[in-house]
DNA sequence: TTGTACGCGTTATCAT
DNA sequence: ATGATAACGCGTACAA
């Protein structure tokens, strides 16, 4: 590949006006500036972003930390979100290898090493340390559901409250009264929030909270199973279920026709994500849809705002929530 | 962040001799080699990648393009796969940006400008000028599902040809003898092979080929409803369907239940791709499953070889893949 | 065994 | 309007 030298020849000028003509300077006559862009045309060239890199200590890279990528059913579709913002931004995402497992590993270290301009976090929650390493870096960073701030750090989630809370509506407008909560660990936002929504639910409609209709268990479709088996016990059951996941109602909907029962007759199941799932299952799945690829969209815009703006104040963004109303849920008995 | 002569300063050396000892060096004694790393260590310096690179004309960075994301429901798996093999490797995984509708976008540019020094390509077929322009350029490169070879471009894939076969076998040996073959476009590898290994089928049992038999839809849902509703009008119509995907096998069962009948009583139905849907459907859809994290990782591992050894020959991987029966096949009645 | 000098491809500064 | 020169952080041939 030709270099700037090889052009600033081939046009017969110095390697300064070839760099004057490749960052628009003004202070360079058209007539010479055609006869380098020609030349930059015949011999197909590129600027070297590394090289440029060194210079400017920067490196058009936004560093992106997955962890537990497969257990997560939206990593594609963020991906594709952050991929239609990066096209032509002249930003190329840089997927950090890290061992996660290595106890001295550190971000910073990785990140300056390669000049990361800017840093996206998914996955990762606050028992960690890398996301409060970033913060204190300073090192332009957005959070996807972990909401941690910094001078230079913003985070972005899904408005997990309202969705549940439109949920609670639902259910109440239908006639429920006696609505359980199934839900994963509540150790990161997105449990927690959506739990707040819950509770923000019950005392809206004055409802009672009976402790016995919260069930924490694994955020899987077993989870989910075991969850329903416990609530199926109870001397008076609920009527209808807020699970805070797509599989958690998978899993509850299945406890409850394998304990002869039927969804929704005897009880309305909600769902969380809106996954391919719960428009393939039968009865189809009522559940609130984020909208992923949005989030990842507005991730990356954010970030490159924050890496060029260096007084851009890191922002926190809710992105809405959509209940998707199908066939597991009706009025009760 | 602390640079090379920094740690030259603090360990009283000079640079050169920093640079040897990084670089594991020999001729370099044993008590400046300590005094080095003490320097190194108390700095805590990393050695910047960007001027590395620059000077070996190399960068750590594998690059990858990835077209189509979200139609896709294996990327999450392949780059969990990847990462595992990256971590520890020393290389990051740069993720291309690239505007794929712009006519003048060149792959070869982008990576020399940022001195990629390895390409994996994932769901970009030949009807694309991408693939072939990594060949031309003998930029190492690994495909995922694009049979192309070239001096320093391999390729891997999962065996369709025997995962097909393989059903054909237990849907002949559960007795079956009309079978009918439900794909997408046959314009792609997967698809191709696949349908080489339904008519290998065919020829292993001595069965006739009957071109009715044979659907040619959209790779959904839909797609596979309407197949079956076309393979129903048949006057004999087949008693078992082998679908290319699960999605389609889904949009199968579904035209079979909604006309009537039963699967796996009246049809057999057999997938391809075990998706998470497979096992929750019912009936459990009997279906092939590709190992596509172990695609991940050999990509990667061979990748590395590919790009540190300038000998080493560009492998053609064939990755097994595995039956998986569960309640969506049966004997005909 | 250690260090000097140069080059990698680019941009910034300053002189012309 | 144009160009010579230094610098970015590092690797290496070669000299000492």
């Amino acid at each position: 590949m030709a270099s700037i030298t090889d052009v600033a020849k081939h046009a017969g000028v110095s390697v300064t006006t070839v760099s004057k003509v490749i960052n628009n300077y003004t202070d360079v006559s058209e007539k010479t500036r055609k006869k380098v862009n020609e030349s930059i045309r015949l011999l197909r060239y590129e600027p070297n972003v590394v090289a440029r890199g060194l210079v400017k200590k920067r490196s058009w890279t936004i560093g992106i930390l997955l962890h537990n990528i497969m257990t997560n059913p939206f990593v594609s579709e963020m991906m594709s979100g952050m991929q239609k913002a990066l096209a032509s931004s002249g930003y190329d995402l840089l997927h950090l290898s890290a061992n996660f497992n290595d106890p001295d590993y550190s971000v910073i270290r990785h990140c300056s090493s390669r000049n990361v301009d800017g840093m996206v976090v998914f996955g990762i929650g606050r028992d960690n340390k890398i996301p409060m390493d970033l913060v204190k870096a300073e090192l332009p960073t957005m959070f996807v559901d972990t909401d941690l701030i910094g001078r230079r750090a913003g985070y972005i989630t899904a408005d997990n409250r309202n969705g549940i809370l439109t949920v609670m509506e639902h259910l109440y407008n239908l006639g429920h009264r006696k609505i359980a909560f199934v839900s994963g660990y509540l150790g990161y936002v997105a449990g927690r929030t959506r739990f707040e929504g819950y509770q923000q639910g019950l005392r809206q409609f004055q409802l009672p909270y009976y402790s016995n209709y919260v069930e924490i268990s694994n955020f899987d479709m077993a989870g989910g199973y075991n969850a329903m088996q416990n609530l199926l016990k109870l001397p008076d059951r609920p009527t209808a279920v807020v699970c805070t996941s797509d599989v958690m109602a998978l899993g509850v909907m299945n406890a409850v026709t394998d304990a002869g029962l039927g969804v929704p007759g005897d009880i309305s199941v909600v769902g969380f994500d809106n996954t391919a799932f719960a428009s393939i299952v039968k009865p189809g799945l009522t559940t609130v849809s984020q909208n992923i690829f949005s989030i990842g969209e507005r991730v990356i815009h954010q970030l490159i705002e924050l890496v060029e703006n260096p007084d851009y104040s890191p922002p926190v963004l809710v992105e809405p929530v959509e209940l998707i109303i199908r066939e597991s849920t009706s009025a009760p008995r």
